[in-house]
DNA sequence: AACGAGCGGTTTTTT
DNA sequence: ACCGCTCGTT
């Protein structure tokens, strides 16, 4: 109670930091009143925990307790009551699109200027923090940041370079474990002592690794990992502890339970000097410990910090309570350290329903049956949301929902800024801001060929390697040293000047003029042909990267191209989602994470997809539970019904395998009988020996069955787009065909398979 | 340099 | 089933 309410004690003394001001108890009265009302809307426990401003605090609740709104209405609080200003406090949140929330959020419940405030990821705020002050260790200002894709690729060469077969020694294995050893903090030396691997095998992962920073190092590139090490180096860092230690007086994290032992740092390193820190999460809904994610970190704060508050949630305002039963029921299979008990304020709501299907397609379709029934009855498509385990399920339901005209967002799978044409691009512009990065650098050079074919890259590789330089810097300096082969070094000297060119544009020039400038003058795109109906994608691709980095331009805080190339690289899926679009939302359940939708249905609840094959292993109890938590986040994201649903027959792998119900949904109690009354053979047998095409629900989706089409029809296919059918062989028969013309050429399509559409 | 056959990995989740 | 990479061929 002593530290509690710093709002009370100062309005009482009339006293700020031990000085006495004329007006001030006038201002403090204001102040006072402003703040209060952010309690508004709070429960009792909730105001405890914003008016906590001083010390540890950790907020330890379950789902839809409310923990995120604590944090908002505590952060503006402190704002309000003037306790500090807006550039004195960081926040942390799992994604970059919750930072904008919350950014915004505070602002409205403030009404103050939140442009110095900090909230971000952690990564962002690593960001930040290293281009602010990065020299004082060891990182130049325009380091580039690697993501998975630039480290794999970074590996591979390594594994070449000694020899190796990259088929053997898998570059993806490799990049992987370095991954997870930074994680934990874990430099070569450090991992090569603690790995339980097998020596042989520990000691090439060793070298690769040492090698793999080395690289780094030379390319002045970061890794994700690399980032919050460095980052944690600068708060340790006599400097850095003056720059951002004292700057910042109170720190947030939301999310706490997946931090991992970096993060963990960042966290007690900001907080060292005033101890000002809460913490808000559930262990129960812990679900990144695959990616290094420690939930000791959250169970364990009041070690790490022992003079912690610990104050429970545990009233739930989210979902009804039939959906939190079976909710608590399943993550009741858990062992737990931490038992939470949730009531729903809501009342008792509707229980989980069961979909149980033939194959994916009829899956899709009785979901979208459903989505289609509460859109009649008046939702709106924004109120539902479906979530699966892997990506690789969006597939049907993308068809599906197209097929019935119905909108959908899809927290996109592969992201935008991994294909290939856009990664090409984006390595162009990262040379631009950092020559050295050798990664991009092969990645480019010879797209489109100018001499820079196999051959004579490897002797360049090597003679750079041997002067420890960047391939750009040798070309720079050593270019001259290099015995005659006069047309080549011509070649050699037009690129470098290419790039010079391009390079002094960027003080001048606008993002998306360099942008077009780089496509124009790299005659990049003359890789790629017009009449090719994937290569078309791909001009559609830079096309939409362009307006990309318009808009970024039009909005950003700090145009430049290093900031546009962070913001891309630092996108998650998560960061996609407009709320305010009215349209389904199709995720993961990973990315479900922190959303809330009235109808919420998740898909696939099969052994071997959720909870993962990976997790079935007679040794993986970890991962077991870790499944169960990520399908309990998918269920407390519901808020009026909440949907599961499983196919019997599922395409995977390109090959039709039987499936078996999860156990999940027995843990949950949601049974067989809720919805078709029969047992699963009953069902099982019913469903036997129908086609897709003739089950029920097909007519609603528009998908045609067979003796429907004739020649001259207009039909839509999800892949191949619209065409016109020519030609239909076994008319009405179950194995019908039907030759279609679509724009680029001509397909025979069974149609029981083909899901064609009438246009 | 440009093409195609053959292979291997993919569909775990992502900062 | 599908993609992308490698390697061999032209
Ligand atoms: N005191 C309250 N009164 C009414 N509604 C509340 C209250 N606190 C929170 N809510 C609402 O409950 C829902 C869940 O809140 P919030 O997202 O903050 O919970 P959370 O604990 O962060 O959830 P989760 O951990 O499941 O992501 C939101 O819709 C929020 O607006």
């Amino acid at each position: 109670m002593e530290r509690t309410n710093k709002l009370l004690f100062n309005a009482a003394s009339g006293c700020r930091n031990g000085k006495y001001e004329e007006d001030s108890i006038v201002r403090m009265a204001a102040r006072t009143e402003r703040a209060r009302t952010l309690l508004d809307g709070l429960n009792p426990e909730q105001r405890e925990a914003v008016i906590t401003t001083e010390g540890p605090l950790l907020v330890l609740a379950g789902a839809g307790s409310g923990k995120t709104r604590v944090i908002c209405h505590r952060l503006a609080y402190i704002l309000a009551a003037g306790f500090c200003g807006p550039r004195n406090v960081i926040a942390v949140t799992f994604t970059n699109k919750a930072a904008g929330e919350m950014k915004e959020r505070v602002s409205r419940l403030t009404g103050l200027d939140v442009r110095s405030l900090w909230v971000s990821t952690f990564h962002s705020a690593a960001v930040r923090m290293l281009r602010a002050a990065g020299n004082l260790v060891g990182v130049k200002r325009d380091f580039t940041i690697y993501d998975e894709g630039d480290s794999e690729a970074l590996v591979k060469r390594i594994i070449k370079d000694r020899g190796w077969d990259p088929r053997e020694e898998k570059p993806r294995h490799y990049a992987e474990l370095i991954s997870r050893a930074k994680d934990d903090a874990l430099d070569p030396d450090d991992w090569l002592e603690k790995t339980f691997l097998h020596r042989a095998v520990a000691e090439k992962i060793y070298e690769v690794y040492r090698e793999y920073e080395k690289r780094l190092a030379r390319a002045g590139a970061l890794d994700f990992g690399s980032l919050l090490l460095r980052a944690v180096k600068l708060l340790r860092h006599p400097e850095g502890k003056r720059r951002f230690g004292e700057r910042f007086q109170y720190v947030m994290v939301d999310e706490y339970q997946d931090t991992n032992a970096v993060q963990y740092e960042m966290v007690r390193l900001l907080a060292a000097a005033h101890g000002n820190v809460c913490v808000v999460g559930d262990d129960d809904q812990a679900i990144y410990e695959w990616r290094g994610a420690n939930r000791a970190n959250i169970l364990a704060f009041e070690k790490t910090f022992p003079k912690a508050k610990v104050i429970t949630l545990t009233r739930n305002y989210r979902s009804t309570q039939g959906i939190l039963d079976a909710a608590s029921h399943l993550i009741g299979n858990n062992t737990r350290l931490r038992e939470k008990k949730l009531r729903a304020e809501r009342g008792s709501g509707s229980v989980p329903r069961l979909i149980r299907a033939r194959n994916e397609y009829d899956e899709a379709e009785q979901v979208v049956r459903a989505i289609r029934t509460n859109l009649k009855a008046g939702a709106a498509k924004k109120d539902h949301a479906v979530f699966y385990r892997v990506h690789a399920l969006s597939r049907v339901l993308e068809e599906v929902l197209s097929a019935s005209g119905i909108e959908y967002q899809l927290l996109r799978g592969v992201s935008f800024y991994q294909r290939a044409e856009i990664k090409d691009v984006v390595a162009y512009l990262k040379l631009l801001v950092n020559p050295d990065d050798d990664g991009s650098f092969l990645r480019i050079c010879n797209k489109p060929a100018r001499g820079f074919g196999a051959k004579t890259l490897e002797r360049l590789v090597a003679a750079a390697t041997e002067r420890n330089l960047s391939l750009m810097a040798y070309l720079r300096k050593c270019g001259e040293d290099r015995e005659n082969r006069p047309a080549q070094r011509k070649k050699e000297a037009a690129f470098v000047e290419m790039l010079d060119e391009l390079q002094s544009l960027l003080k001048k020039e606008s993002v998306s003029i360099v942008v077009r400038e780089v496509l124009e003058r790299t005659r990049y795109l003359e890789l790629y042909d017009q009449n090719d109906p994937e290569d078309l994608q791909r001009f559609e691709n830079v096309r939409e990267f362009l307006s990309a980095a318009q808009d970024f331009e039009e909005s950003a805080d700090e145009p430049t191209l290093a900031a546009f190339l962070e913001r891309i690289t630092l996108a998650t899926d998560a960061d996609d989602y407009d709320p305010s679009a009215d349209r389904v939302v199709l995720s993961t359940l990973h990315a479900a994470k922190g959303l809330e939708f009235r109808h919420v249905f998740i898909v696939g609840c099969e052994e071997g997809l959720l909870p993962h094959g990976r997790a079935l292993g007679e040794e993986a109890d970890a991962e077991m539970e870790e499944e169960r938590r990520l399908a309990y986040v998918g269920m407390t994201r519901a808020k009026d019904t909440l949907t599961m649903s499983y196919a019997f027959e599922r395409r995977m792998y390109g090959q039709i395998q039987a499936r078996t119900r999860s156990r999940f949904l027995s843990e949950a109690g949601i049974d067989d009988t809720s919805d078709w009354g029969g047992t699963e053979r009953e069902t099982r047998s019913f469903f036997v020996g129908r086609t897709p095409a003739t089950l029920s629900g097909s007519r609603d989706t528009g998908i045609v069955g067979c003796g429907v089409l004739s020649e001259g029809d207009s039909v839509r296919h999800h892949r191949f787009g619209t065409g016109v059918v020519l030609y239909v062989a076994e008319s009405g028969d179950e194995n019908e065909v039907v030759q279609i013309r679509f724009k680029n050429k001509v397909k025979n399509l069974m149609t029981k398979f083909a899901h064609l559409t009438r246009v």
